[in-house]
DNA sequence: ACCTGAACACCGTTCAAGT
DNA sequence: ACCTGAACACCGTTCAAGT
């Protein structure tokens, strides 16, 4: 014993518990951080600090940053519900799917941006990817065409979620793209200062639907399909 | 005078000549470094490096980094050469300057993914735009319906693009859908696995063509077109 | 007006050292 | 096996000081 004084055992936590580490804490911490902050918070030193380590301590769990995206990535997709039931044509369960994808994608600021930077592969891409070969299959689609669509839907559908969310987060390049499009003079681009107004017009989701209509009627209208 | 010794003048340059600061030089830098370097070797540092100069002194004529990306994916869609005869039918020629917006992204490594981050304003894709909106315009499609085609077909032949580029570099995350694919069992995802081999199947061409063949069908078909 | 160096507040990643 | 701090090699951006 060091001294008389009454050993007043306090805890130094500042914190309720210091959660272990793990690939799940990680990914739960990064795509809290993601929903918080957006893309530029999800970076190794924010999550990090955020599970009261450092850096290097993550690397125990994940090789590296890229990795870290694609599982932030496929644990928010989990959000993404399937019809399981049987109700209703393949097309309007196709497009209930597509919807859901597209709602989870814009939820999540950052998230379709990261959906287009790192393409999914995890678990839930995997059933998302099964459950809408499922639907095309439905239809007298060609294998061959199947397997391309999906990522032509996917992809069209990541795009529109992009576009989107960056309108709402105050993204630079879409304001400049509309303080160009509102400069256009008629004598050098006609077509454009025509249609100037309408390529703005309609909300995410009347585009989304639109373009999926297109889409579908392109697939199975178009005959040539893929050798 | 310091000192008797003759006075021998000695050019300290190790460059030809210190081209003259501007935004066009600039520009032109960061185009360079992008084709030799991809993206992450368009930093303002490295371009203010390679112009033999410090990143604060690029601020004079450059905004911030984000400007610069868009400078220079417009500087490299100068390339995108358009048909001005009048010959073929729009569909193909609309199929040719879409191949030609194609071929621009995909001579540059990286150029894609900039095209996708941000979305381009500048002179060149308001060229291209104009194009696109006038050969659409000698199809029967509705003004409406034109202007959200232009969005459509851009951003596809972009996103194509984007895949195709990243699977020519060593991309980490193409490898692992790959590699994802590859494990996938017949139990767990029967569709994914019939059609494995054909999810990855064609070139980049191939697959371009086809899909700007099911967008104009669909386009050209589906009649609900937007308010 | 233009250019500069230094500074600030960040990054991802590695590594030797601890437990 | 896991965790850590310090270091390395980068970033974009700002600012006071120079010309």
């Amino acid at each position: 014993m060091k001294s008389k004084e009454a050993r007043v055992i306090v805890s130094r936590r500042t914190r309720p518990a210091k959660a272990a580490l793990s690939r799940d804490v990680i990914v739960a911490a990064g795509l809290d951080l993601l929903t918080r902050e957006g893309l530029p918070g999800l970076s190794l030193r924010k999550v990090a600090t955020e599970l009261d380590t450092g850096a290097a301590s993550l690397y125990v769990y994940i090789d590296n940053l890229g990795e870290l995206q694609s599982l932030v990535l496929d644990q928010a997709l989990g959000a993404v519900a399937l019809p399981d039931q049987q109700t209703g044509d393949w097309r309007r369960r196709l497009k209930d799917v597509l919807i859901a994808y597209f709602h989870t994608l814009c939820e999540h600021p950052g998230l379709a941006q990261l959906a287009l930077m790192t393409l999914p592969s995890g678990p839930n891409m995997l059933r998302i990817t099964e459950s809408i070969l499922a639907l095309l299959s439905e239809s007298r689609m060609h294998g061959a065409t199947a397997a391309w669509a999906v990522d032509l839907l996917t992809l069209y559908v990541t795009a529109i979620a992009t576009e989107q969310s960056s309108s709402q987060a105050h993204d630079t390049s879409i304001e400049r793209l509309e303080q160009v499009l509102a400069a256009v003079t008629p004598a050098e681009y006609p077509h454009i200062y025509g249609l100037r107004d309408q390529m703005f017009s309609g909300s995410g989701g009347e585009r989304f639907e639109w373009a999926v209509d297109v889409l579908l009627t392109g697939l199975t209208e178009s005959h040539p399909s893929p050798s």
